[in-house]
DNA sequence: CGACACTTTGATATTTATCAATACTTGTGG
DNA sequence: CCACAAGTATTGATAAATATCAAAGTGTCG
């Protein structure tokens, strides 16, 4: 098949541009696919392109010195990486891998820096992207600094269901990578989990599927 | 006195103007003094306005669930704030104080607007900035979520001596402070640093001054 | 079906928070 | 300039939360 624009109207930062702009813009993104578990990029990558997922799912982690990872951004379908050093900077900082088949397309820093210059209200929308980005690293920071485990992995579970607007949902993640988003261990999440379901505040089913039965108690966990 | 452009030409967002154009954008800046320990905004409140520290040092915290603090940035002279907010987001997210007497000069969000479409420089160079904060805070995260309390303090010491250029210096914060930054307590920075300069890799002097011996085996403490 | 990764559960160790008491600093008004 | 008050820092004893290690259980995908 033969799409026209069909990742370059996915992203906000393209917002509010005409067909034919993203026919322009489409034609110098380059396509490419990654399997589940393949590296996108690594830590101290010259950081070339704005990368935007078309289609699929990639963790964005870091390496502490001590060897553990930490889980910051879980990028979906439309989501994109890599502006934030696409000014100044010029490496990256974390890795990128594919969570599950996915689709990606790119675009040169230097074709992306001429596309600011002609469509000035991309640079607005990417100023938007980074200040949300901004916002929720400012939450996350803030949140594994001062909280317990316990507290924010039942943060977590309210909002994924509130984001999902269901009280049933599966886990977007391995308990692995789960744990490494909190800043936990796996095991722990385990225990907490149980503890929950022992409180009669979720129920967990087969297929990491998570009930949600009392919202405003879980978040009272530990206040 | 009647200084011309004093706080806007210490800002790197308005880097690369000329001086009839700092001209132009200082004659719409307000200026404000805080003394130390004042409020100079609180969470929720509106966000209407750019803020530049021209003279002083402000804390910005947020505050988790259960009330504790936690430091998100220590603004210097020159340093701005706000700009996180200021194209979608209404609302503040964190709290700032002053910690010194403080000069402020602010920039109404749409002068500031208005600004950028005049000088497209300037978006340029708030990108700039919010890539260098979204570094800063990512790496916050994974470090404050992946390594013990002791490398993490570790790790703050030999930066704080690497960016002054020297190994002695004086701690900018108060313990108190510095241990909602690093996400623990006064109690146990005061152990660390006792434990530190036992090993004989610090020494500590009266009036907060940290003399640090032994960087790369600090590096090691806990790696 | 089997191998391999992931998860759970248990026993234990470790780190760090908490609480409490004492000492030290610093700035202020007499 | 001193003395005191208030905030800040240290030290000790204890408790709590969570990591770690180990082993068994479960799921999943070739």
């Amino acid at each position: 098949m033969h799409a026209t624009h069909d990742c370059v109207q996915l992203v906000p930062i393209f917002q509010a541009l005409a067909d034919d702009q993203l026919d322009t813009i489409e034609s110098i993104v380059q396509h490419r696919h990654f399997q589940a578990g393949e590296t996108l990029f690594n830590a101290s990558d010259d950081l070339d392109s704005l990368m935007i997922v078309a289609n699929g799912q990639v963790k964005v982690y870091q390496l502490a010195a001590n060897g553990r990872e930490q889980l910051l951004y879980l990028l979906q379908t439309g989501d994109i990486d890599g502006e934030a050093a696409l000014f100044e900077n010029r490496q990256r900082t974390s890795y990128g891998e594919a969570l599950v088949p996915t689709d990606i397309c790119s675009i040169r820093r230097q074709d992306f820096q001429q596309l600011m210059q002609t469509y000035p209200s991309i640079s607005i929308n990417v100023l938007n992207v980074f200040g949300k980005r901004l916002a929720q690293l400012e939450k996350q920071t803030t949140s594994t600094a001062t909280e317990s485990v316990e507290a924010r992995l039942a943060n977590y579970l309210t909002e994924t269901a509130a984001s999902l607007n269901t009280a049933t949902f599966k886990l977007p993640l391995k308990k692995k990578d789960l744990a490494t988003f909190l800043g936990t261990t796996p095991e722990t999440i385990s225990r907490k989990l149980s503890r929950f379901e022992k409180l009669g505040l979720i129920t967990q089913k087969p297929g990491k599927l998570i009930q949600i039965n009392d919202a405003d108690q879980l978040l009272l966990t530990d206040a």
